[in-house]
DNA sequence: ATCATTGTATTAAGTTAATAATACATTGTA
DNA sequence: TACAATGTATTATTAACTTAATACAATGAT
């Protein structure tokens, strides 16, 4: 997955995004290690402070804790991630119905269209 | 419909968003007057320069037209209304797939997830 | 012990968004 | 004709975001 990264929305929170579904879809697993700010900053060809920025909001609702000199881990408390995982599918889930019926579309006809849909299955 | 603002994401392009689906879901129909840029802009709390730019961007698109003195009018294009609404909801489709996906669900769990949802549904 | 790496903090600069306060030309209407 | 309403333009100010360039304390490893 590339670090695509849109411009009409404030970057930070773009990664702050990213990096919570990756923390709750197992790419960095509960008690890991997550790569420095640096590390990272330049992985995603941002600035330092705005990786920063990023880690200091995941840390401030507890799915990552700092070990000062040593770099910083995902939590282990599993059931904190998989909660966090529960809230952002039913946020996706939420949003979308939303949308879709202001445009127009209804229960069945969403469900119709993503029955006919190929291609965004998980590759690899 | 309420005009609920995020304060993460630029007004004027939450603006534009919100106008086209008004627009391609018939609430201002083909032909139709819009509101004037200050009308709305009271009626949604924003400055009128913010309204003025989410105007701007839907006139380049041609959704819109302007009279001058006389304000702005829905286009009476129906095909392209018909294929902005088309285009807009492929896009919250393939948007939550791939979102859904990241957070570790497949096709058929998601179409359960919505086929068990209650809610949503369009009122009145 | 030394040193590289870690998180963290600070200061400065530049950009964009949003608001505010006006102003102007044009046109439909009273 | 006079006037209100239209879109449009301008200038200024404020705030948020991002980048840049450093700097410092603490720690693990050599």
């Amino acid at each position: 997955m590339a670090w695509i990264l849109q411009s009409d929305r404030p970057i930070y929170a773009q990664l702050v995004e990213r990096l919570k579904t990756e923390i709750v879809s197992g790419v960095y697993p509960p008690g890991g290690r997550l790569p420095s700010v640096r590390e990272l900053a330049a992985t995603a060809s941002v600035n330092p402070n705005t990786m920063q920025k990023a880690f200091a909001e995941l840390e401030r609702t507890g799915l990552i804790i700092t070990m000062r000199t040593s770099g910083r881990i995902v939590t282990e408390d599993t059931a904190m991630i998989n909660e966090t995982r529960r809230e952002l599918a039913e946020e996706q889930i939420s949003q979308f119905l939303t949308q879709m019926n202001n445009l127009g579309f209804d229960r069945s006809e969403i469900i119709e269209l993503l029955s006919e849909r190929k291609g965004e299955d998980v590759h690899e």
